[in-house]
DNA sequence: ACCTGAACACCGTTCAAGT
DNA sequence: ACCTGAACACCGTTCAAGT
């Protein structure tokens, strides 16, 4: 048959060199984005990675973990995202906050997929301690923010965690809502996704203004 | 070897009379709560219901079809309790909306995974219009209650589908926390979930107060 | 009209075996 | 130390066949 061109696998690249872990985590991110968190597959992962279907588990026990690997990945990156865009409002505690609001919101709206992984039960986070670790940097921020907003006399005092608790529980509900397209179509038609976490920062503020 | 007392499969009750899609929404809603989200199972719903695994292709579609159902069921349970609780504050929608929102969060606490497969990604509502009516009858019990607060002046003027949004956002959001144990410890140490809710609802309905 | 049995293509996970 | 190949027990779904 000569020299007929037939399709190679991917290259391989550097594997046996200690990054399958990396390459596993970004397979599994890749089939997350592609078809949704039911499409995300161990065996699936793998092929990513050009490794056979056993080699994942090497380096993670189990299905679990490996979601939990990528889901910490997303935490990363929702806190980062949250930090540049409190950023900005340096001197405005309030600002940040609804800066922040709007941001995860975003996120959100832009991943859902990966939202969804990050809070659903495909991971239970008491099982795997950096998850957890992951998320309660996003809640550490939070309650700092709440803390300058005692500060500047945007906030009655009170206790930042309980205080926290309510903007965060009204945020994330929000941006839930949205990755499983649950608000109603009339909201959605008459306010974008900006608008609505904006107002919704501004309702929770004035609840809780001194 | 005489009368050995063998385990006997189930009795059969009458299905092929018509009653096998009910029994399988019932079959599935057990695995839900036995085993969680992850545990429900098409093949494991006909078992409970005592037929062959490819008996709910003659009343379901497909597994999602199956779920969409429990949840629908799951949305009619809640609304009923919505309702329920509603009824005893009958002159005083503000307390209406807060029993309403320990309503919803008692519910989630206490069929998690039920409240998980509500909105969850197994089930999209656009697939399946009875489910979004079901879910939509929520949302119609609380604006007509936002609108009996603008009634009692216990609400400021405004679109009662806005200021019902960011309501059901910041209890929907709690009940997702509590759902996926993502409230911070120190939080759920300090208060009962009864007291998270009534102080959700306290400081949402500050920021909307007239 | 409603259900069964067998089959197909997929999973997650395990385990001996290879280098 | 790290990976492969084959196997096991499960899925969702389809389809001929039974009554």
């Amino acid at each position: 048959m000569g020299r007929a061109v037939r399709p190679r696998p991917r290259p391989r690249a550097t594997y046996h060199h200690g990054n399958l872990r990396s390459a596993l985590i970004e397979g599994a991110s890749t089939l997350l984005e592609r078809e949704g968190p039911l499409g995300v597959t161990l065996r699936g992962a793998a092929r990513q990675a050009g490794v056979s279907q056993a080699a994942p588990y090497r380096h993670f026990p189990n299905k679990s973990a490996l979601l939990a690997a990528v889901a910490e990945a997303g935490f990363e990156s929702l806190v980062r995202t949250m930090h540049l865009a409190a950023r900005r409002h340096r001197g405005s505690p309030a600002a940040a906050l609804e800066a922040m609001a709007k941001a995860i919101v975003r996120f959100a709206a832009e991943q859902p997929s990966r939202y969804r992984l990050m809070c659903g039960p495909a991971v239970r986070g008491r099982d795997h301690p950096s998850l957890l670790r992951a998320a309660s940097a996003a809640w550490d921020l939070l309650t700092t923010t709440i803390r300058e907003c005692h500060r500047a006399k945007r906030i009655r005092p009170g206790d930042p965690a309980q205080q926290g608790f309510v903007f965060w529980s009204t945020i994330h509900g929000l941006a839930v809502l949205v990755v499983d397209e649950q608000l109603p179509p009339p909201v959605l038609r008459a306010h974008s996704l900006e608008q609505l976490a904006g107002y919704a920062t501004t309702v929770v503020l004035a609840g809780l203004a001194p």
